[in-house]
DNA sequence: AACCTTTTTGCGACTCAATTGCATCTACGA
DNA sequence: TCGTAGATGCAATTGAGTCGCAAAAAGGTT
């Protein structure tokens, strides 16, 4: 799964192209190297992925990882080892996600499961928090985010 | 609601007590600040109100705290700028929580909601997820983290 | 195809929460 | 009162993430 990354860099291509920003190298690594994994990753684990087939210096990693947040292609989770994960949104694979507005549709919600063992993050896009949320009165809500902890499939 | 630290200290000492382990006055400050505070306290919160009535070492202050939470007298929170905080467990006050076994008893739950605005974070005891998580098969839910984000009442 | 302007990148230095090692001190049971 | 497991203080260290700035592209324009 994880070779799979010279076969995502048209798709990167592609999905970059789409937000009419600059196609440059780095970006075209760093979503190729999102692309081929199915769970989240840290900046060290993508500068890791992104070094075996580039030069790349982690600053820009860093840079890139915050751009493609920042246009929507990306979301980043906070871990509980203080160290942020970055994972592609839902479609953002297929369509070319949308223009640099993000900042969250109407009560964006997400919900994550991370394994104590192996300490993988995956996304759980078919779990809809869809709590019965009572705030105290005069609080709203813009953002809802799920953290499910236990063990995966293979560490179970 | 601040000033209330110094009439915290005997519940502090009570609950201290009550676990079996060493009271020693760094504990007794931090849990007493904790219980003088209806949010969630940095690190740095915590030692700035600790100052203003021992000298405690900002390594002892980290170590109560990560104590307090093997004790299950708190617990931690992932922030979004890399700063845990930290919350008294909701019986915590009254009785003596439980000794160090922890670990969550099953399923354990909590959900926080974090004011963009003002950065503050409070436990919504209320709040109980409880949504239907459809997991992959073979992975096991051991611990569910909601957390809101929005405005609070105050920053509305 | 060479040019220009705007963005990005690389590099070094830096920030800052949190951790570690170790010598000293202390809570509390004997 | 004493002895010791456990807690504390202090200094040094770690490590993720950030900043400033000069050099290097990207992509539109001529």
């Amino acid at each position: 799964m994880k070779l799979a990354y010279l076969a995502k860099i048209p798709q990167a291509q592609a999905a970059l192209r789409a937000t009419g920003e600059r196609v440059t190298e780095p970006r075209v690594a760093v979503l190729a190297t999102l692309l081929s994994s199915d769970h989240a990753m840290s900046h060290l684990d993508v500068a890791a992925m992104v070094a075996k087939h580039h030069t790349i210096d982690r600053v820009t990693v860093y840079r890139v990882l915050d751009w493609l947040v920042g246009v929507s292609i990306a979301h980043r989770i906070a871990g509980d080892d203080r160290v942020w994960r970055f994972m592609l949104n839902p479609q953002a694979s297929a369509q070319g996600a949308g223009k640099k507005t993000a900042h969250h549709a109407p009560s964006h919600a997400h919900a994550h499961f991370t394994c104590n063992t192996c300490g993988q993050t995956f996304c759980l896009d078919k779990v809809q928090p869809k709590m019965n949320v009572k705030l105290p009165t005069g609080f709203r809500t813009t953002e809802v985010d799920l953290k499910i902890r236990g063990l995966c499939a293979e560490c179970k």
